[in-house]
RNA sequence: GGGCGCGUAACUCAGCGGGAGAGUGCUACCUUCACACGGUAGAAGUCGUUGGUUCAAACCCAAUCGCGCCCA
């Protein structure tokens, strides 16, 4: 066999595109055939014209540890790729776009402008799926869609349509909450809320009669023009006498009422509320009680229409605000104004203070679905990680208002809706109507608004499987297995899938939902584009790879906690990149000349048994790791196991194996280091799936691809319990003597003596008389002796502590006995105080009686512990103290 | 106003009833034949505060302070 050479340093430029290539070039990211039950994701679907961030990043890269470990451990698995077509933000895009040509949309027309529309998508879709590809998501490309696509608009008319025979679909008046820049309405949870400084103004209204007046109090003067009331609340005495006056209203004359309303909170202000039901949702409700006029005083773009005094007219709402009050103060109305500072509504897209505006709009009625995702939820059909998102899931669909589903946008699924301009029927078809059922007239006119985007969202999970076809992946891959997303979305996607899959699918889309936490900066900030600190996860790959960026993510990815990082965070990955790569190249380029043995039959020593323990158990941590979705154990485990005990302790060890002179010996050790590389690089695929993959792909002991190959499994059977005492023993021997080094200053050129006595009880003193040489190797010793009769004269030596045995240095060196006599006697004081603590638990018959027996074992151990090195600490000490 | 989360080593975070842990950073020594993106050793924390439950509390309970998020 040759040697294989490995570049010096880690270059993942070198080798990721190439290895994506090969994975794509074989298929291997479609899921196989098979009966075992598939592993289906489906990805959250990024917005087609956005680019990916750091949430992707995360986001995908613990899809894509799910998808791989799955994967590996034999199941059929798909990963369904897509892209949003992010109905308000697309359009925005393109029409920031045409602006710089000077346009607007409405010079091109509906059809060149959604023509233009597609061309950016078309970009952008390539954009964002060689990013994906980038950061090495094996994703099934096969099966990605886009929720414009063909099949999924077919899935956004069938269900609009069925929910409208079911009668779950209706349009209606309603007071909406409007962006007045994007020129739409926009859903409830589509608002963000900024607190803002304000002032409450206090405004006299006063008696039609001229026998005096009135105050309001507002926030919002320039409304007062489409005020149709004014309320009290029926308990307060100090109005009970007015009810049913009526009051000019000031700037205008209009006349309005006083009328009672329990909504009204007495200590707010005046306790004088004015009521203007078309601008106001509180004021909306309240007007739907008493039945009062909707009194529209806004434009669609924001500005006051017709229904306010000509000078206001076509003037901002916001603007206007300042001429109104300047007018109530020189009309003597104004009585005074206050500081008070309020929650505004803002358009979660542009940022604009939203409106509340009275138009027709289409609803969804949902407390029926709601109920039945909530006795989903209760019957244990979903699950939520970490579980107290579950409170904002029902908190959600507790209170769950209809759904405004109309934009009055052009890019998306325009609403199946036509009107017969003869009679007025409306039509909802499944297909396009070309007359009307009724008068038979073709004079058929669609509905201009298109649909909420998540109104093709929340189909996700089925529609990419091919509904409202009953296709054979629908039949195979559905319901899916697990969603990863944040929680941002819970309420916007992930009820609605849930709902959705219910109502259509009769079942839930998926059983675990895993909630990722924000990434942020170190500051805790959010990442923005406004801020400057976001982290370009292309920037990551570029100057760390991606298998750094996906382990580093993973190793921080603790359940329910918000990431912070920066840009040397990814040193974490990097640097356990680089360490894999050098074990690697340092275990290839000893092939030379070596013929592989048999893995199995091979004979092993305390050492190799205890490096595939470790190995066994780091698969049994990856595995309850990976059932409870616990990424940061998974990482953890395979940064341990590789790093602290192969590379450290294992592969150290077998460097003797390496370049032994004895027959077969060397053959042996490349075996088992070449089959544990193998394991550790299976072990590993999930988290670094580039690198393990280039290094396995030059494994002369393994001929497939990695990818596809089986995951170590857990097994009772290779547990190897006293083996791992045994090396743990040897462990803490070799660590003392190296800090005992380190103390007194010996130079690791230096080799020393050591004599190890050991007592009659010690369990390990054949294994210690086996490991001599190994020992002695770790610690840098000439000579190495186990002295197990007690019988070689150790009183000039250096004295160390070991449990069940102690050591003696031969130290040439002069060395200062004070100090270590000072650090003896600290020792033995830190011993003296844990004793005591010991002794106190133990003759404590609350204790005795109270505490499980393992406990009352384990203090009896310390106990034995404590007082040996108390013992031998005593002894040390006089023995030092004779060096003085 | 309601809800949720977080306060553990300088930083980022695990641990969540029985002897305080990791990564980074820091200190000292080492370029010895895989790796200085390395090795070896080390310093560093009354586990936010105060009470309570318990034989035993970083961990459970209550209160309190600070920070963050969500909802109204």
């Amino acid at each position: 066999m040759k040697a294989v050479e490995l570049t010096k340093a880690y270059d993942p430029k070198e080798f990721e595109d190439r290895i994506y290539q090969t994975w794509l070039d074989n298929g291997l990211f479609r899921p196989k055939d098979g009966t075992d039950e598939p592993f289906t994701v489906v990805m959250p679907p990024p917005n087609v014209t956005g680019i990916l961030h750091m949430g992707h990043a995360l986001n995908n890269s613990l899809q894509d540890v799910l998808t791989r470990y799955y994967r590996m451990t034999g199941r059929p698995t798909l990963w369904v790729p897509g892209t949003d077509h992010a109905g308000i933000a697309t359009q925005n895009v393109v029409e920031r776009q045409i602006a710089k040509e000077g346009l607007r949309r409405q010079d091109l027309g509906r059809d060149r402008f959604l023509e233009r529309t597609w061309q950016v998508k078309e970009k952008h879709h390539s954009i964002i799926k060689q990013q994906l590809q980038k950061i090495g998501c094996s994703c099934d490309w096969e099966h990605e869609r886009f929720t414009m696509d063909e099949g999924l608009s077919q899935a956004v008319r069938e269900s609009f349509v069925t929910l409208y025979e079911r009668g779950l679909i209706y349009k209606g008046e309603y007071l909406v909450n409007y962006c007045p820049k994007c020129g739409t309405a926009l859903a409830d949870d589509e608002v963000e809320y900024q607190n803002l400084g304000g002032f409450l103004y206090e405004v006299k209204y006063p008696y039609s009669d001229g026998s005096g007046f009135i105050t309001v109090a507002t926030t919002r003067p320039e409304t007062m023009f489409g005020d149709v009331a004014v309320a009290v609340n029926p308990e307060d005495e100090r109005y009970t006498h007015l009810l049913g006056t009526l009051l000019d209203l000031p700037l205008t004359g209009r006349k309005i009422p006083i009328i009672a309303d329990s909504f009204v909170d007495k200590s707010f202000g005046t306790g004088m509320v004015k009521i203007t039901p078309a601008h106001d949702p509180n004021d909306w409700q309240c007007g739907m009680r008493h039945n009062l006029e909707k009194l529209n005083v806004l434009n669609p773009d924001g500005t006051l229409n017709e229904n306010c005094p000509e000078k206001y007219r076509n003037i901002g709402a916001i603007d206007a605000r300042p001429l109104v009050v300047a007018d109530l103060r020189e009309g003597g109305f104004l009585v005074k104004e206050t500081v008070h500072n309020h929650d505004v509504g803002h358009c979660y897209r542009c940022h604009t203070v939203i409106e509340p505006y009275l138009s027709n709009q289409w609803f969804v009625r949902m407390q029926g679905m709601a109920d039945k995702a909530l006795a989903a939820w209760k019957n244990g059909e979903v699950v939520f990680y970490p579980k107290r998102w579950e409170n904002t899931y029902t908190h959600w669909l507790e209170n769950i208002h209809d759904w405004c589903i109309s934009r009055q946008l052009w890019w998306g699924h325009r609403i199946p809706v036509w009107e017969c301009q003869d009679c007025h029927q409306i039509i909802v078809e499944r297909h396009d109507p070309t007359s009307c059922p009724s008068c038979k007239s073709s004079n058929l006119v669609q509905e201009t608004d298109v649909l909420d985007t998540w109104f093709s969202s929340w189909l996700w999970p089925f529609s990419t499987l091919g509904w409202p076809e009953k296709t054979a992946d629908l039949a195979r891959f559905f319901p899916t297995s697990t969603l990863v997303t944040g929680y941002d979305i819970i309420f916007f996607w992930v009820s609605r899938m849930i709902m959705a899959s219910l109502e259509f699918m009769g079942e839930v889309p998926f059983r675990d939902i895993y909630i990722t936490g924000l990434v942020r900066d170190k500051q805790g900030r959010k990442m923005s584009k406004s801020l400057g600190n976001g982290i370009d996860p292309l920037e990551v790959v570029q100057s760390y790879g991606a298998d750094a960026m996906k382990f580093t993510l993973c190793y921080m990815a603790t359940q329910g906690q918000d990431i912070l990082i920066d840009m040397d965070s990814f040193k974490l990955g990097s640097r356990f990149a680089n360490k894999v790569w050098n074990a690697a190249r340092f275990l290839l380029m000893n092939l030379e000349g070596v013929e592989l043995g048999d893995v199995a039959s091979i004979e092993r020593t305390t050492m190799d048994k205890w490096i595939y323990h470790q190995l066994n158990e780091a698969a049994r941590k990856m595995q309850v790791a990976m059932e409870n979705y616990k990424f940061n154990d998974g990482a953890q485990a395979i940064y341990d196991f590789f790093w602290n005990d192969f590379c450290d302790w294992y592969v150290e060890s077998a460097k003797r194996g390496l370049y032994s002179e004895k027959e077969g010996e060397k053959a042996r050790q490349v075996t088992l280091l070449l089959d544990l590389l193998a394991q550790s690089m299976r072990l590993m695929h999930p988290f670094a799936s580039f690198i393990s993959e280039e290094i396995y792909q030059k494994l002369p002991n393994v001929h497939d691809l990695l990818i596809d190959s089986s995951y170590p499994r857990y097994a009772k059977a290779h547990e190897a319990g006293e083996d791992a005492a045994f090396v743990a023993r040897m462990q803490e021997a070799v660590t003392s003597l190296r800090a005992v080094r380190s103390d007194l200053g010996i130079g690791a050129e230096k080799k020393i003596r050591v004599v190890i006595k050991v007592d009659n009880s010690f369990f390990a003193t054949s294994f210690f008389e086996e490991q001599k040489s190994l020992i002695a190797s770790f610690v840098g010793a000439s000579s190495l002796e186990v002295d197990a009769a007690g019988s070689i004269d150790v009183s000039t030596a250096f004295p160390v502590a070991g449990t069940g045995y102690e050591m003696f240095v031969f130290v040439r060196e002069a060395i200062d006995v004070q100090k270590e006599v000072a650090k003896l006697a600290s020792d033995i004081e830190k011993s003296r105080k844990s004793l005591e603590g010991v002794l106190a638990k133990l003759s404590n018959e609350k204790f005795l009686a109270n505490a499980k027996a393992e406990a009352i074992e384990k203090e009896q151990d310390k106990r034995a512990e404590f007082e040996e090195k108390i013992e031998k600490g005593e002894k040390h000490l006089s023995l030092l103290k004779t060096f003085l």
